[in-house]
RNA sequence: GGGCGCGUGGCCUAGCAUGGAUAGGGCACCAGCCUUCUAAGCUGGGAAUCCCGGGUUCAAAUCCCGGCGCGCCCGCCA
């Protein structure tokens, strides 16, 4: 249910007894709820706004849900009636209705498909944690989501990966790392070095992706043990930010269906040198390339291919389909999205696209081994939470907890909290601030919310009537902003507007938490004040799960 | 060279879609606030040519055109 917009339609209401049907506008700070510049009104009366605006405020009727409607220069500001906002602000968030989205299908969210061929890195770490973040609100909005990983078992880097497995370890070597990403990286690295200055390891890689794509027993199984291996590390890392994946696609099981994929595309195809490609001239198409190839020289298949199998395989299961990718895949996405729309018209993709995370001397790349590992954050997080909390009486266990639950949530705040198309730089201050718009002052608030409900028995009565001060109405009305907040985060399949919005209610929490006590007040104060703290602590809970922030009850 | 994205105090960032009222935050810095619901908090302060130049408009950070800078893409890699 979305409260403001009661108040909005109301207002808009009103105004169309003078015949004016343009939308009221949310206010600034301090000008009241909603606005009406009546500049536009001007040449149709050829009076100045001003004076519009005072005579629209001095003939309007108001009703219940508006004390005070103005005009202020130009503009006519509405003013929400605070009784009638403290009502329907607490009673349909303490019974929930104020979560209630309808029901809206499934949709197919892929995120993160990072190769298999070492650790996730941090630059790495933006597609989980955006896509996750991204279901999270899907979810909440209604949708019946499925996550999936695209396991790239199938292509070149992998196949590198397999190579420098099998000649290049060997027993005597050391291998301290207990998680298999961090174990075998070393071979790929060491592999993709090699077969950039040795021309016969580079063909030996090839030959050996040629025969994992044709089936061979020996690399099937090598493949399915230590790329699984490579891949459960990955996944734990993953559940360490609070990321699961609800199911991982394989992408040499669809190696089968391409050939079937490829007749129907056989209008579109050409051929040179033995190796196929989908030419975009004769789909009247115009992308900054014209040639996707579909296959090699040698009859591999290419990721385009692999890809448009995988989609058709989503597309059986739901034609809403949501991609969580780098800005590099552009390109890709729109030539895909073009042949899909040939093989199945009905299918829905919208790709949500975010810009690099880079060092401050330039790219991370696991290949030339420059790569901050997300592993490696989350220890250096763990570690500086430990030590802020270690002298505060907590049990090993708790301690634990906290500082875990800190550092992930800190680590995933810092990516959500700038918009998408933003390009980071990693610094690792940053990544792991524990201050100001950060995920542990949200948590904090949280916290601080709990422990007041946690001293005090409530009788479950409040009479609305009684909050009046202004930082109890401003955190209602931002408590009512719910479910707009969630729904902009759908339809701009932007999960940084839900990361501010918890910074703007946690802030305004602490507003009221320092003008407004609780426990210390009279019978009815306290009443509604409690009434106002449970409303805020559901509506966060809501909002720290869309983020996947852990919600402590102390710190 | 072409395409896409970004450019806002020392650093980071919101606002730009749908032009409007003092450009909102955070970090860092300075000065304050813990006998009263958790100081990972709160209050106050200094700090901005909104990349540059044109244009549209009563009004431009926001729209249009032209530059500049940075990132990404233009692979028989993924």
């Amino acid at each position: 249910m979305d409260i403001m917009s009661i108040f909005k339609e109301q207002a808009n209401e009103l105004l169309m007894k003078f015949g004016i049907s343009k939308e009221v506008e949310r206010a600034k700070e301090g000008f009241g709820d909603f606005t009406l510049p009546c500049f536009f009104l001007a040449k149709k009366y050829r009076k100045n706004p001003a004076e519009i605006a005072r005579d629209i405020a001095n003939k309007i009727e108001k009703n219940e849900y508006f004390d005070k409607i103005e005009a202020v220069g130009p503009y006519l500001n509405f003013h929400i009636n605070q009784k009638k906002l403290s009502e329907i602000v607490l009673k349909n968030t303490l019974d929930e209705k104020i979560f209630q989205f309808d029901k809206k299908g499934k949709v197919v969210v892929e995120h993160t498909s990072a190769n298999p061929t070492g650790p996730l890195h941090v630059g790495r770490a933006r597609n989980p944690i955006i896509g996750d973040t991204m279901a999270r609100i899907l979810k909440e909005y209604g949708f019946e989501v499925e996550t999936q990983y695209f396991v790239n078992d199938a292509g070149l880097q992998v196949a590198t990966l397999l190579w420098g497995i099998k000649n290049l370890r060997n027993e005597n070597e050391q291998e301290n790392d207990t998680k298999c990403d961090h174990k075998l990286v070393r071979y790929y690295q060491r592999a993709s070095k090699m077969a950039k200055e040795d021309k016969i390891v580079e063909k030996e890689i090839r030959e050996t992706m040629k025969n994992y794509e044709a089936g061979e027993p020996e690399l099937r199984e090598l493949a399915k043990k230590e790329i699984g291996c490579v891949l459960s590390g990955i996944s734990e890392t993953l559940r360490r930010i609070n990321v699961e994946i609800d199911k991982y696609v394989w992408e040499s099981t669809l190696i089968p269906h391409t050939r079937e994929i490829v007749s129907k595309l056989k209008e579109y195809l050409s051929e040179e040198n033995g190796a196929y490609y989908i030419d975009f001239k004769k789909l009247n198409v115009k992308l900054q390339k014209d040639k996707f190839y579909l296959y090699r020289q040698d009859g591999t298949t290419l990721y385009f291919l692999r890809d448009i199998a995988y989609h058709l395989e989503k597309a059986k299961k739901t034609k809403k389909i949501i991609d969580v990718m780098g800005e590099d895949h552009k390109l890709h996405f729109n030539a895909l999205r073009e042949v899909l729309k040939l093989l199945d018209p009905a299918i829905d993709m919208k790709a949500l696209f975010y810009s690099f995370v880079s060092l401050p001397d330039g790219k991370m790349s696991t290949r030339r081994g420059n790569a901050v590992y997300l592993d490696d954050l989350i220890d250096e997080g763990f570690k500086k939470a430990m030590e802020i909390i270690k002298d505060r009486g907590y049990d090993t266990n708790e301690e634990n907890n906290i500082a875990m639950a800190v550092a992930t949530s800190a680590i995933r705040y810092s990516i959500l909290n700038v918009q998408e198309e933003k390009k980071i730089v990693f610094k690792w201050d940053r990544a792991l601030s524990f201050d100001g718009e950060s995920a542990p002052f949200i948590m904090y608030t949280y916290a601080r919310a709990i422990s007041i409900l946690s001293k005090t028995e409530w009788c479950g009565e409040y009479n609305h009537e009684k909050l009046t001060h202004p930082n109890e109405i401003k955190l209602l009305k931002l408590l009512a902003e719910y479910p707009t907040v969630v729904r902009e985060s759908v339809e701009k399949l932007s999960p940084y507007i839900m990361a501010k919005y918890a910074y703007s209610l946690a802030t305004q929490f602490n507003q009221f938490y320092r003008d407004c006590p609780v426990l210390s007040s009279d019978l009815n104060t306290k009443n509604a004040r409690i009434a106002l703290v449970k409303a805020f602590t559901k509506v966060m809970e809501h909002v720290m799960n869309n983020l996947g922030i852990s919600r402590l009850q102390k710190m």
